[in-house]
DNA sequence: TTTGTATATTCGCGTATACGAATATACAAG
DNA sequence: CTTGTATATTCGTATACGCGAATATACAAA
């Protein structure tokens, strides 16, 4: 607890959470991350969940991995992901609960002159 | 309070999330954003302070505008920019502390926007 | 070994976007 | 009016990325 200078963040820590955020800024990512949100899945399962094709749900997943957010757990022939960090569960609270409340408040205001 | 079935967000619903989280997926509009972490700022005063061309730092402003993340007022010759969204400190507060914490084990400094 | 299945990687293409430079627009002052 | 300043937009370019198709790799079963 010794640095809690409130420093401003210099480039290369910014274009760090840069990556991290462009993790969340894609469709099939999340929703590879809705489906793994009811628990780990394999790669197929997924593939048939998410749809596309399986090469770029791979992909996606290994995109995901790499930033740390999914574990993957190989067992024989096959790759089950797990969300590894419980980050990616309140992040997608955050951001949907914003995106609830700008549309309850747009069909409040909706009907009004 | 007549939708909390928990179910599946469907394509165009990921789309807009996705589209979201772009808006924080790039390190000019993180600098951006630290800035007026501060309080408000003009566009000016954010090109000295962000760095690169006038140009790209109106255009980054513009696109946080119009992900509704950025307030704007016009007064006279000039045009002050500000957090519109709590949710702006929320999710860089989530993010930062995620990386502290990954960055514990090997580093000591802190990120934080 | 050979065959089949699960996952990963490569390739090529189309699209998106970040950027600086130049230009345009809006407004204030003289 | 003209000039100067603040902000926005256009243009061209380089880079990044999402995608499917095809291919490669790893492992299991026969």
């Amino acid at each position: 607890m010794s640095k809690n200078r409130k420093q401003k963040l210099d480039r290369p820590a910014l274009e760090r959470i840069a990556r991290l955020f462009s993790a969340f800024s894609d469709a099939t990512r999340l929703a590879v991350i809705q489906e793994l949100m009811s628990g780990p899945q394999t790669v197929s399962e997924l593939v048939a969940s998410v749809g596309g094709s399986q090469g770029n749900v791979s992909r996606q997943l290994q995109l995901l991995h790499d930033a740390a957010l999914l574990d993957r757990k190989k067992e024989g022939n096959q790759v089950t992901y797990s969300i590894a960090d419980d980050m990616v569960f309140s992040i997608c609270e955050l951001v949907c609960n914003k995106l609830n409340r700008d549309a309850q408040e747009k069909q409040e205001f909706a009907f009004q002159i």
